[in-house]
This record gives structure tokens, sequence and C-alpha cells, in this order.
DNA sequence: CTAGGGTTAG
């Protein structure tokens, strides 16, 4: 009679069945080989289910645990195969206690299906830390963090005790948590079950204080790490990049090459990305150049980030060459080129890349996509941001659907054009639910057209949606202040106080002689100071005979006008481009990186420099690149 | 039997 082993095998390899019969018994290690060089498919699902139903006419047979591993192993596809097994498993009297479940567990949380998992790990009768561990690392994999983190309470609430391998999926869960105060309690079970010195398990709460902003503890539980290797520099150095703090993964990275260690190409690309950043490319290029002099393994990776430094930097016609010398490309290559043509205001190179994506057959994907659309968005194209959303739309592709971002991006586009009735249409048609991101995008037009009724009725879905936002609050203030009504100021105002919500500082940067130079409204504590704002004087003057009239509008209400102009004089973006006017050879552009977006009068304030002083000014804030040449913008006034 | 780091977008 031939067993369940048997018939498997033999359908790998007729020769096989019979040498497997010559050795008489199945010999684990040697069916084991022949299992696992081979792609199971359905239809070896469907032989293994065969042998349990009648029609086979083979006796069926009690399966022993390595048939349920490897069976197991190979229906990573399809819960409903692991449901039949898992029936299977209840009916053939092995017993759920075992490792077979942990198998079947794992496979249906990689599978996503983590309620079905939930189930089975319930069935279990006192489940042990091992499986504990799987559940848990099964939520956080698939972003259900709060379940991750309950489900650790829960195991405490029984009993079971946490190990070293509990915690990094415990930890990296509750970095994703709102809420601070669970992680210090999770950090403090850490430390009362004695594994904060367990490299992996403290690499992972570093990353989580990161996260929070929390920068000194991390530092300290890095800096009194015993085992320090590559990942974990790599881990902080991507995580301080990720989260906005890249200044400080820049001096972490000088620090790992004078403690001797050798960076790997990860630790290149997130320093390279760092850079794009800060929007230091010759810091970025230098980094770079070392590298490859180190031997250090250069990929489509790394190649990827230096083009996204080049051209986040506002060098596109440098990205440009870097991106027809490249070896190869990937969609993330494509898509980096196209929004940084999008960028930086060139609009129909962005469509033109896009086009000869297409017929180079390189299959787009959402993000290609959001480049596309911005394109669209910068230059006022309508027309054809409807063409290429109806084009997502039309599409079969999963990857090409739109998405929140696409139908963020079509009310950008609608809005920012005048079109605020159809952008409003255009949410209120959404087959998803709009969310803060595509509400603020009309909010913003709405600013930008002055039209409040809109806007209120905008900003109470987003105060729904979203009531801390910094940004949407500072655009309704804005709003409500250029159109004087000062009561409603008052109100957003008392609004954020009472909330809690802090306005982000503006601050702009100037990168001179391999140093940054950072510049707050208002700011005198740059040793140039008295310089600058001497200078900056004697611009303004010059430039009001030329007929700049400072635009005071979206100033504080509460002070005299000429104050107003103070405020206004002395925005970060004026004295970074003061200390560039002062510093930077006149034959290179001067280079501006701005936190937020720049305001109104900032972009005319630069279009009379430009033009007063000969000089090209590239301010790249927070959304795009304004490239100023002899009193004219590249967004052509329209951002 | 399980475990930490890298590129576009947000």
């Amino acid at each position: 009679m031939l067993n369940a082993h048997a018939v498997i095998t033999n359908y790998v390899s007729p020769n096989f069945h019979q040498k497997f019969q010559r050795r008489g018994n199945a010999n684990a290690m040697l069916w084991r080989r022949r299992l696992t060089k081979l792609n199971f498919t359905p239809s070896t699902f469907k032989l293994f289910s065969l042998l349990h139903t009648q029609d086979c006419s083979f006796r069926p047979v009690p399966l022993t645990k390595e048939a349920f591993t490897y069976i197991l192993q190979s229906c990573r596809s399809n819960t409903n195969q692991l449901q039949q097994i898992h029936g299977l498993l209840l009916t053939t009297g092995l017993s759920l206690k075992n490792s077979l479940v942990t198998c079947l567990l794992t496979n249906l949380t990689l599978l996503g299906n983590m309620s079905y998992a939930r189930k089975l790990f319930d069935e279990m009768h006192k489940p042990r830390t091992f499986l504990w561990n799987t559940l848990i690392k099964g939520y956080t994999k698939n972003h259900i963090f709060i379940e991750a983190a309950s489900v650790y309470r829960e195991m405490r609430l029984v009993g079971v005790l946490p190990d070293s391998f509990t915690f990094p999926f415990v930890v990296k869960a509750c970095a994703e948590l709102p809420d601070i105060w669970v992680c210090s309690a999770v950090h403090a079970h850490v430390v009362k079950f004695g594994l904060e010195f367990v490299a992996m398990v403290r690499t992972e709460l570093m990353l989580m204080y990161v996260r929070f902003g929390e920068l000194d503890l991390a530092d300290f539980l890095f800096g009194s790490m015993v085992e320090r290797d590559l990942v974990s520099w790599n881990a902080l150095i991507a995580s301080l990049v990720q989260n906005g703090h890249a200044s400080k993964a820049l001096a972490l990275f000088r620090q790992m090459g004078m403690a001797g260690i050798k960076p790997d190409a990860a630790t290149i690309v997130s320093v390279l990305s760092g850079c794009g950043q800060l929007g230091c490319l010759e810091i970025g290029e230098e980094i770079y150049e070392v590298s490859r002099k180190e031997g250090i393994e250069c990929n489509i990776i790394v190649d990827n980030a230096r083009l996204d430094m080049c051209v986040k930097c506002g060098n596109v016609a440098k990205a440009k060459n870097m991106f027809e010398e490249m070896p190869k490309r990937n969609v993330i290559t494509w898509s980096t080129m196209i929004l940084g043509y999008a960028i930086n205001g060139e609009s129909e190179k962005a469509l033109g890349l896009f086009s000869r994506m297409q017929k180079e057959d390189v299959e787009p994907n959402y993000v290609t996509f959001l480049g596309v659309l911005s394109a669209c968005s910068h230059a006022g194209l309508v027309n054809e941001g409807r063409a290429y959303f109806d084009y997502m739309a039309r599409s079969n592709d999963k990857n090409v659907q739109p998405r929140k971002e696409h139908y963020a991006c079509m009310v950008d586009l609608f809005g920012r054009s005048g079109h605020l009735g159809e952008a409003y249409r255009f949410i209120k048609s959404m087959p998803i639910e709009p969310d803060a991101g595509v509400w603020g995008a009309l909010l913003g037009a709405c600013a930008i057209h002055q039209n409040i009724e809109l806007g209120e009725h905008v900003a109470d879905q987003i105060f729904q949606l979203a009531p801390d936002s910094s940004s949407y609050l500072v655009l309704m203030s804005n709003m409500y202040a250029a159109s004087g009504r000062w009561d409603c100021v008052d109100k957003v105002r008392l609004r954020m106080r009472k909330r809690g919500v802090k306005k982000i500082a503006a601050y702009s940067s100037v990168e001179f002689e391999g140093e940054f130079h950072i510049f707050y409204g208002g700011d005198r504590s740059h040793p140039q100071s008295s310089l600058i704002f001497e200078k900056l004087d004697e611009l303004l003057k010059e430039m009001r005979s030329m007929g700049y009239i400072p635009n005071t509008s979206s100033v504080f209400h509460d002070v005299e006008t000429e104050e107003k102009e103070a405020t206004l004089t002395a925005h970060s973006e004026k004295l970074a481009i003061t200390f560039g006017l002062l510093n930077v050879n006149p034959e290179f552009p001067i280079r501006v990186m701005k936190n937020l977006r720049i305001c109104d009068d900032c972009h005319t304030f630069s279009k009379y420099v430009s033009k007063l002083t000969s000089r090209e000014i590239i301010i790249r804030d927070k959304i795009r690149f304004h490239h100023f040449k002899n009193g004219l913008c590249s967004c052509k006034d329209f951002w």
C-alpha cells in the first residue's frame, strides 16, 4: 500500500517512487530534500486533498507531522487551503499543541488573515511564549499595531513571561501608536525582564524614541549599547533621516567614521537621502565619491537615492545626466525623475518622461502617478490631469488604481486653478472616504482664492478627521487674517492654544562651504546678523523704488502696519537669501531650503532680488522648487 | 522553530 508520503513524492518524480519503495521506509531527510526543491502549486495541493476523499484509490492514511509541515510550507497563497489543512489537522488526531499550529499560524499571518489567526490561537490550550510571539509578530507585520500591543498586555495578564523575541515586535508596534506613555511602560517592562541590553530589543527601543522625537533618549540608549554593530548604526541613521532629523543623521555618520566603523550600501543610502532632505548636494556627492573609492557596493538603491538627492537639491540637469547614465533603472528611478521635473516646475519634461517610460514598457505604480498628477497640478494642466486620472481609474492594474493621495492631487489641481466647485463635487463623488489630506488640498485652494464660506465648510470636515493638525489650523487662521476677520483668527488661535497644538516654527537654511546656516524668523543669532539686516534694509529700499509693496495681509492683526512690515522683513527666507548674497560666489545660484511653504511676500521679494542683483535664487519650499531668475519664477506664480 | 538597517510617495 502506498502511503501519503509516497504519493506526494511520486508526483514529484515518477522515478523517485521506485527509489522510494526500494528504500522501504520513508526517509524524512530524503524527501524533505526532494520536496523543498519543488514549487508546490495548487495542483500539488489538489493531489494532497485527493488523498483524503473517497474517489481516491489510495486509502487515506493519517499524515505524519512532517508531511503536514511540508504541505503547510507550500500553501502560502491561499487561506482556503490553509483552512482545509486546519480541518485535516483537527480530524487526523494530531494534537493541536504541536509545532504545526505555529506553522499554520505563521502562514495565516503572512497571508494577512489575522482574524483567522486569532481564532486559531484562541483554540489553543495555554499557549506558550513562542505562540504569543508569533501572534504579536503577525499583528505588527500587518500594521495592526494596537492589537499587537494589547496582545502583549493579555499575555502579561495570563502570566506568560515575555522573552527577547517578544519585545522587538511589541516595541515596534508601540512606536506606531500615538501614545508615548504606552512606550515608556513597555520600556519599563523591558528593563523589568532584564532584556534592555539585548541588541535587537535596544535597537527597536532606540527607533521608537526617534519616532517620538526623543532624540536624547535614543542617543542614550545607543551610547550605552553593549554590542553596537553596523546594523544598529544604520538603523539609527535611517530612522533619524526618516523622521526628519537629517542633520543629526549626518552628524552620526561622521561619528561612525571616527569610531572606525565602515559603512555599507545601506548606510550610504540613508545618508544620501538625508542630504537630499537638507539640500546639501556637495556634501552628499562627496560622501558618495568616498564610498565608491572605499569599494562600497553601488547598487540601484544607492543610485536611486543619489538621483533623488540631486533632484531634491534642485539640480535637474545633473539629475538628468545621472538618470541617463544609470546602468539599471526601475520604477523608483523613473518615478523619482518624473517627480523631480514636476517639483522643479518642468512639467512638460515630466510628462514627456512618463510617455517615454511607457514606451520602454516600464510598469508605472501609484507613486509614478503622483508625480505625473503633481506635474499637471504645478502647471495648471487641468485637462491633462483629468485624462491621466481617468486612465488610472480605467486601469485593471491594482497598483495604478487611484488612491486617496491621487484624489488629493486632483483636488489640488482643480482647486488651485480656480475650479473650486468642481473640486468640491469631485470629493463628493469619491468612491472611498476622503481623508484630511483630500480636504486639506481643497482648504489650500480656498485660501488661495479667498473663498471663506467653502473654506469654513471644508475646515469643519477636516477638524472631524484631524482635530489637532497644526498646518490646517494655521491655513485657516491665515485665510481669516487675509480677509480681515480677526475675531475668527482669534478663535482659531484659541483653539490651538487650548488643544496644545503648536505652530511649526518656520526656518530656512543655506549650505555654504560645507556648513549649514539656519535662520528662523526675526533671528538675530547668526554671527553676521547685523550685516544681514543692514543689507536687507538697503535691498528693500531699492526694491521699493522699483515698485515693491510688502504684502502684509497674513501677518498678525494686533500689530501696526510698520510693525507688520518689520515682521515680514525678518521672514527666515529673506534672511537666508541675504546671507547668500553676502557670501555665496556670484557665479553660483543661491540655494535656500525652507521647511514650510514660501509666503506670498517672500515670493515677490525673491523675484525683485533676482532682478535687482542679477543673481539666480533657488528656493525649495515644503512641496516644490522656485527658481528665480531675472525677476521671474519658474513656477510662473502658480503655486 | 521566531529577530534589528536602505531608494520614490504620504
